[in-house]
DNA sequence: AAAATTACTTACTTGTAGGTAAGTAAGCAA
DNA sequence: TTGCTTACTTACCTACAAGTAAGTAATTTT
């Protein structure tokens, strides 16, 4: 029956992607469950605590992934990363960076601490994969690899919002151009 | 007596940049501008309303630096805008794209028309730029000049998202690193 | 078999959100 | 001077948000 705080969760994750984070409530997780609002606030206190737990499955999942393509070449890597941002669109979601750091200054501080690991993590490894894909001639850019890591995950992102008021083939657009100018 | 007016809409803007269009209350302008909260209702009936208003002056503001730009070499044009994005990273504020796409689903029909409305402006201003610019030699890119101007746009309204979450030099990283790409 | 723990529900509370109906003081118009 | 408009305020309302205290049925531990 952990069933249920897992289900609480994933669902919350939609949520934040679809609404954000503030334009959801208890209701539209304990509704489509069929349970009360008070199980939520049994297995997350808070909102935030909720709020928590989605940025931390962000970070797992993201270490997953991590390990699972560290033996393939950096621009197999990279491709991988587009395919995830991809479904992403697909399923008309926005990336949880995107959906939240415009929400930031609302958010209450222990979230807004999960939020920095996870860019942090995401900029980490972006920029590593550059680095060491330039270094293997996989990639062609100039500058430092940090400063490309942010273009790229910022045209990531921001293809998902844009997406969503333009349409859908803004996001293949994009990453098409994106991934021509890195290889 | 109209200043109340424009002074609704100035407040609404700031808060929509700053705390997202879901997180603003009524009160967060009523208080500060000392009125009551049915006098905001008495000029903006719905916060839809205020919504609008708020992003049709955006759309004018954009429509008069066009204007106001329109003789200058395409370098420089950009150059301008970067400033106008530099502003608001330094007052901590996100472009109203930022803030209004991951919103989008959760918003009002009519708000949804104006951002599409706002978007369209935006990347038709932003592809005739590149295009002419790099017709004159002043640019360089490979793709369509659409796809740069998704590509260009999506970074400049991202780095004011990313530099709130990981601190302000990473809107100059960026915007250094993208102005070294195209010229 | 008794005690404790788990996974919830029932039944609230408090706060605040957006919104409205009716009133009013000041200015302008006929 | 009477009446209409403008720019609000007063005083509400309804809905719903997050959150909580107390209870309970089922399972697990001792």
């Amino acid at each position: 029956m952990q069933d249920t705080k897992e289900r609480i969760i994933e669902l919350a994750d939609r949520l934040i992607k679809t609404r954000g984070f503030n334009a959801f409530s208890y209701k539209d997780i304990s509704d489509p469950l069929e349970i009360k609002n008070a199980a939520i606030h049994y297995y997350f206190p808070s909102k935030a605590d909720l709020g928590i737990a989605v940025i931390e499955q962000e970070i797992e999942k993201l270490a997953t992934n991590k390990l699972k393509w560290a033996t393939l070449p950096e621009d197999k890597q990279l491709q991988l990363l587009f395919d995830t941002f991809n479904q992403k669109s697909k399923q008309g979601f926005v990336c949880l960076m995107g959906s939240l750091s415009p929400d930031y200054e609302t958010l209450p501080a222990p979230m807004q601490e999960k939020v920095q690991q996870m860019s942090e993590n995401v900029l980490e490894w972006t920029t590593l994969c550059l680095e060491h894909g330039r270094n293997r001639d996989l990639f062609h850019f100039d500058g430092e690899a940090y400063n490309r890591a942010l273009l790229v995950i910022s045209d990531l992102l921001a293809s998902l919002l844009l997406s969503r008021v333009m349409g859908s083939e803004v996001f293949d657009k994009m990453s098409r151009q994106l991934l021509n100018d890195l290889l």
